[in-house]
DNA sequence: CATTGTGAACGGATTCACAGCC
DNA sequence: GGCTGTGAATCCGTTCACAATG
């Protein structure tokens, strides 16, 4: 029975990506693997991942190593995508768009369920068979399809105000593209994926003088 | 002086918000700012944010606070940003257009001077004032571009080929947005930013169960 | 006297080493 | 014998408390 404890952040942003490789691994029919081959698939260390699903339960054979299907299974219990999870994208210019299509692609966990915008010549026309509609839909939508999670793609200084509608109706968690540092209440979660900061830092690697 | 020391990823993961805040603030005519207000703007704590610049060298006044123009260009400097930095994108799908569209209007201090793909139906065509060219291009347009930064939107499946093939003409810097570990160089710095993975450990926390 | 800069204390995550088990 | 699960040791970043200083 997966006790769930606080584990760390850190932690939480790796169980998807051992469900994915395991994910890879069910497809092509492999019953069972170890916590060094999923290193190697994986880039982490094999006593990180041994570590990282014992705050979750003991799920292995000693000796033998994971059935892939009941680990994989494990993670998507752990991680709540059992259960069919609704969310909005707000802002449909091009970056919302293409996530939007992405996510329709990549994801087969997730299901943007709507696609919000105010400007009155986006608003009515469709992504794929999702219709654009109105910021101020947001809350009656929210509601009906219990959506708790939002993607933000407006400009910066609409940003705020974006947050503040969507977690005053109910949006737990927030992953936000726009370039802005947002207040969030104490039981909201917000990952900034600005792509501005991302590259700068990345700069600093790829600069000459290390 | 900066002390070109090696400062950690999370240090290097802030410099841009510093510099963000402080643009701002240089914008608006505000000549001098303190940790404290600099931590209200950012959400880090005071002491997080001078100990950072500490990293670097001391670029405050006791007593005072740090004069934003100075402190933004010492900011500047440390990413390397003051020499025009020239990146590639790969994969020119919905989110390599969105993506190059997105840096050209959001961020003063990268230039995205190529985009490249294989479909004979989108090489040749346009992003902006971008001719999209095809892969066989990259290698000779990195030399000429002295390109260090390269952006990777391919299908998960072409990423690591792309991978290879970047990194082995210059490239010591990949911000990937395909959904795989790739592998890298020891001295290539690779930041993952894939969109499924973000979005699922999300839905972690965004589960009623906590 | 307000604010920076920093050694010391703290806490949390990773690594190590090995006991437990198939 | 091989691999998992885990307490102990280690490492590293953050927080604390205060000395330094314009």
């Amino acid at each position: 029975m997966p006790r769930r404890l606080a584990a760390p952040k850190q932690v939480i942003k790796r169980l998807p990506v051992y469900l994915r490789i395991l994910d890879d691994l069910v497809r092509r029919g492999i019953k069972v693997v170890s916590s060094r081959e999923l290193s190697a698939a994986s880039g982490f260390t094999a006593e990180q991942i041994r570590k990282d699903l014992a705050h979750f339960g003991a799920f292995g054979t000693r000796g033998t190593g994971y059935n892939t299907t009941f680990l994989r299974d494990k993670i998507i219990q752990i991680i709540g995508l059992d259960r069919p999870t609704n969310i909005i994208v707000v802002g449909a210019g091009h970056l919302g768009k293409a996530l939007t299509r992405y996510n329709a692609i990549n994801n087969p966990y997730v299901n943007i369920v709507g696609v919000f915008d105010t400007d009155p010549g986006t608003v009515g026309s469709r992504i794929g068979s999702l219709k654009i509609l109105h910021l101020l839909k947001i809350p009656e939508f929210v509601k009906r399809y219990c959506v708790r999670v939002a993607i933000i793609t407006v400009p910066a200084e609409a940003a705020q105000q974006v947050v503040n509608q969507v977690t005053g109706c109910g949006v737990k968690a927030i992953l936000n593209f726009a370039p802005a540092q947002l207040q969030v209440p104490e039981d909201v979660h917000i990952h900034n994926a600005d792509l501005t900061t991302e590259l700068q830092s990345l700069i600093y690697y790829a600069t000459p003088g290390k």
